[in-house]
DNA sequence: GTCTATACCGAGATAGAC
DNA sequence: GTCTATCTCGGTATAGAC
């Protein structure tokens, strides 16, 4: 695993991450649907289509399957947060693309349940060193626009920046979005839509009292 | 179980309802902090006192032991709802007294955690008449003072009803205010304010651009 | 109605052949 | 590196005495 800095790969290399990746997928899908407790390895080798055997040569133990699913993800919400420091957004801009961004994977079950309070998974991740290392990372850019933004007066300053990066961490696990997926009356975009309105704009003020856009 | 109206209890009878309403608490409790699949009988047994066969007793599995407990829980939030019914609270201050009820239990770990998606445990609750009569019945009510609010233009019209209802429910098991308390920098009205304000104002207006109050 | 002891089974993990 | 077969343990549920 973690070989993409070598040069060199062999085809049989090439193809093992190529199947590390497919597991890693599959475990994220478990992991977004069921949640870590109620997916099973079992489940996780027959979806892959390989034997429970051969998954453990991969990755120890579940936990470890868990772990580098959480770990790909933060992966590739690190890189959405890089590109977006490419660009000339404004920061509360930024701070809406990157919530969609984390809404749209749940939407679509692609964003992993985080293991609740009282969880052996949690102690893991605490002392997974290079996952701890990005959340950190991550903390502190989305910090950094949140502080932009309230001195651009674009957000708010009557709740302090902690409670403002909790709350946007917490839309990738919000449960209003399969709520309102699964009523069947609405189009993705429009989900997405509303969510956000309700995050940004609240839901304690008429609409054409709105300041930004 | 149930036999609260009956006029005559014998000192037996009433031993039993008292030990019933001890087992749903602790599994309450066991809810909120672990969640179903990670709670265990013997840990509720333990936790009650007694042994795991008496606990069979009084609830025929552990499925019944956790839709006792959430049934309990819904019956509490009916009550709220009734009693803020009797009062002359605008219906935006009933719809956020009512949010602030059930995060008030979140925070103190009293709020049973809803079963992710995938669950029998979410098929029992969908069969059991009680628990979605009330269910229903809470939805209506709430969905009242929406629309009320929505009328007296107290709440933006932005987005449906049904989203803004899906949005208070989901204030019954934010994440946020887990994190806020375990950062141990704010105590536990001040959160409940700044999720509120969250909730209600948005994040993304300067504070002084609040209109309602 | 409470206890101790036990049946039973699902699920994580491993052995060992190919 | 993949497979089939198996070990092991924890957790739900029950038997049967008092």
């Amino acid at each position: 695993m973690n070989q993409s800095s070598n040069i060199k790969l062999s085809f049989k290399q090439k193809m093992m991450l190529e199947r590390e990746a497919q597991i890693i997928q599959t475990v994220n899908g478990l992991l977004a649907t069921k949640g870590y407790d109620t997916m099973t390895v079992d489940e996780i080798a027959d979806t892959v289509g390989i034997a429970k055997a051969s998954l453990y040569r991969h990755f120890p133990s579940k936990e470890a399957l868990a772990v580098a699913a959480l770990v790909n993800t933060m992966e590739n919400g690190l890189a959405q947060i890089e590109a977006l420091n490419q660009t000339t957004l404004s920061a509360l801009n930024k701070l809406k693309t990157i919530t969609q961004w984390a809404m749209r994977l749940k939407l679509n079950q692609q964003m992993p349940n985080l293991p609740s309070e009282n969880s052996q998974l949690r102690e893991h991740l605490l002392a997974h060193e290079t996952y701890m290392d990005m959340l950190v990372n991550m903390s502190d850019s989305i910090g950094q626009w949140i502080e932009q933004a309230q001195a651009d007066q674009q957000i708010t300053t009557s709740v302090t920046p902690l409670c403002i990066l909790y709350t946007l961490y917490a839309k990738a696990c919000d449960p209003v979005l399969g709520f309102l997926k699964s009523s069947g009356l609405y189009e993705e975009e429009q989900i997405i839509e509303m969510v956000t309105s309700t995050c940004f704009d609240g839901i304690g003020h008429p609409a054409h009292y709105r300041l930004n856009e």
